[in-house]
DNA sequence: CTGTTAGCGCCTTCAG
DNA sequence: CTGAAGGCGCTAACAG
């Protein structure tokens, strides 16, 4: 048996006590809430400070019927991957978290969801009041969330008209058209993979308006899909084999994301093209690699702790709904909020 | 305002009721506590199912004082590394925080932690029955934790006489030796850095110890430390450099990680010094980069999730002391528990 | 604007 | 071995 120094816990009525007021008035001024004479007021807290009393989570939890807690919920293949993507989100929540006063509680699932059987046990013992799901998970998950009735919000992530958050593709690939432009670049092509993906299909319309827009009306033959496979670098360096051997001589190429850019910059490192002389290359996302590649990448950087916060704030004002109309502020269509991006400029371009 | 589906909530008192039982016993029940006949039992677990009975968390932690939580308190950087390896020790911990029904809570904290202002919250609000801390921490915030008695353990770092958990660096280090005077090296030399991080020293340790057990007493000349720098993959490169430029020509290096490692075989393609035909490398961690370096990595495997575990068990096992004596299962000398590893044959030996 | 008073859902003696 | 009853610390009406 450990001997334990047990600093006896200071409670809400020995705050009372201290400063000559009833617990519910202690209570209202620890919630900010009802209406507190600022005498009174300075009275408690000060109390509240002098007896160092920290309120019971457990307790107020119980009496108000909440949990303080928000969920994260994540595939575990997404957060081991050696790309902080998804870490960075689940950061950039918890940091978040801490100005709303909750907790973040992480749940991370196979990728080979079963409803029911694999079901997190935050879901099952209802002990979030929010929940943030973060990349692509299975479909059977997202409505088992939502029968529940918890709030919840996905993020880089898309599903039937559920709410989400995403980088705002469309915009972002338009600048990187634009500023390939102002560079003199006229051919240009897009490399891209699994378009079905939102954020893939979103960039390559992005990519294609821009061009419109400087009246190159049909990019059709400087499009490169893989349609069966995910944009990695394996990708990229085949798409860019089928680019060069296709006769095509684009100045210019966009990649769907980052991973892509350097698998096409290895193959042309490896058949001596030049980068930036003889093609200029453009990424998407600003990975960690994305500095460190050779040539480093030009690209377009995601702000990947925004998606945590604005995530959080998102869930937590529809937690605190004060009766204000968040709808009108929210859906703009069906569509939700977007993190902003910057773009990078580097030796690729 | 939402229409929320509320399915009313199921308490102890319906299962009692349904089960023709009392509360206690369905209490009883749940925590697997006291005696209570089989037939009630079966009983009760039948209600339990039937009604879809899930106790409410913050009830029974107000009720019993627990929290159910256990905090896993990481500096930010070293969660955001790229290198996802405190990331998987949270996942080992945050896996087997399922068999023992808590949840864990991070909480990251600033490499520039200064006490009372940074306290993360759960140990503020002491919201949490036992810490987890990963990595090298200021040591105010140990001082902290310690203070506060909640049970806590130590990963991948030591201090003080805390307790704390390990790689088995000596033996695997040994290990790694014994591999390379196997396939008949002799000449082998130790590449390391910030030789008193613990970790280090130790691996250095086993390297002397497993020399000198095949009869080299003296490797002072075969030891290069880099005395200020953590081993990174310039330190090995400039080791590597500075290494060849003594003169000395070993048949095989052994390196205090794998970064280092690396490091040490850019030095060597740039210099055509051929791996492993002139020089074996031996690395050690295991990182996801070891697989795919040229050549592949000889590296001793750390089993990242484990670290998780043991951590999570240790203290599940602490909290939960039944009154037998855990000091003697744990306590072998101030060494406490210390985690496997694997030697992984790749090329570059 | 402040104090009184029920519970929130569960655990835990303590009789029976 | 089982049931009754008190209380964990706090919030939320409701009086005053």
């Amino acid at each position: 048996m450990n001997t334990v120094k047990v600093k006896k816990k200071v409670t809400i009525k020995d705050v009372a006590d201290h400063a000559n007021a009833s617990t519910s008035t202690v209570s209202m001024v620890i919630n900010n809430k009802g209406y507190v004479s600022d005498e009174k007021r300075k009275d408690i807290l000060h109390s509240i400070k002098k007896l160092g009393y920290v309120p019971s989570a457990s307790a107020r939890n119980l009496a108000s019927n909440r949990t303080n807690n928000i969920g994260f919920i994540l595939r575990e293949s997404h957060f081991t991957l050696s790309e902080p993507f998804y870490t960075r989100i689940f950061l950039g929540a918890e940091f978040e978290s801490k100005k709303h006063n909750y907790y973040v509680l992480l749940a991370t699932i196979s990728d080979t969801y079963k409803k029911e059987e694999d079901t997190p046990r935050l879901l099952k013992e209802r002990n979030v009041d929010g929940i943030i799901i973060a990349g692509k998970v299975s479909g059977e998950l997202l409505e088992e969330v939502e029968e529940s009735g918890i709030p919840f919000v996905l993020v880089d992530y898309q599903y039937k008209s559920f709410p989400y958050i995403s980088v705002d593709n469309r915009n972002a690939s338009l600048e990187a058209v634009r500023y390939l432009l102002s560079k003199g670049h006229t051919e240009i092509s897009f490399l891209g993979a699994d378009p079905y993906h939102p954020s893939i299909s979103e960039r390559l319309e992005g990519f294609q308006l821009g061009m419109l827009k400087a009246g190159y009306s049909d990019t059709s033959n400087l499009v490169f899909l893989d349609e069966d496979d995910s944009p990695t670098l394996q990708t990229g360096y085949n798409l860019g084999a089928k680019l060069f051997k296709s006769g095509k001589k684009p100045t210019a190429v966009f990649c769907a994301n980052d991973a892509m850019a350097i698998g096409f910059m290895k193959y042309a490192e490896q058949h001596k093209i030049k980068i930036p002389e003889e093609v200029a290359v453009v990424g998407f996302d600003d990975v960690e690699g994305a500095k460190f590649s050779s040539p480093p990448l030009t690209t377009i950087r995601v702000f990947k702790e925004q998606f945590g916060e604005l995530a959080l704030r998102y869930l937590t004002e529809i937690l605190n709904d004060t009766g204000k109309d968040l709808s009108s502020k929210y859906e703009r269509g069906n569509h939700m909020l977007t993190v902003p991006t910057e773009l990078i400029v580097r030796e690729s371009t």
